[in-house]
DNA sequence: TATCTGACGATAG
DNA sequence: CCTATCGCCAGAT
């Protein structure tokens, strides 16, 4: 069956999986979908990607909302526990135990 | 098939 | 804080 490449079923799956609350990096979810050097193209596929899909729960590695969208993302994680301030994340429940930095 | 673009990451200045 | 550069990958034209 034709499939949209492996990598955006993989990044839909992962991003797909993330529990509210919590903020995974383009950086992460890149390499759960098998590329740590994706990140580039998971904003990509997160941008061609439709409803269904929490793209809200994926920052950037410095805590860096979406450009453009950063209104509607900062709104979202706010609305799940995350807070957020001058577009950027401010407490972030990584699935990494340890805490944020 | 080639080229450009982009919701990235890291380093350097 | 900012801009600039390199490296990486996938999608669109």
């Amino acid at each position: 069956m034709s499939r949209p490449s492996d990598f955006s079923t993989r990044v839909h799956r992962v991003v797909a999986g993330i529990p509210a609350g919590t903020v995974l990096t383009y950086g992460e979810v890149a390499a759960e979908a098998g590329s740590p050097r994706a990140a580039r193209a998971v904003g990509h596929v997160l941008s061609a990607a439709g409803e269904g899909l929490p793209w809200w729960r994926v920052v950037a590695a410095d805590g860096r909302l979406v450009p453009g969208l950063e209104e509607e993302h900062a709104a979202r994680l706010q609305d799940e526990g995350v807070t957020c301030g001058h577009g950027r994340v401010r407490t972030v429940r990584r699935h990494r135990a340890g805490g944020d930095r």
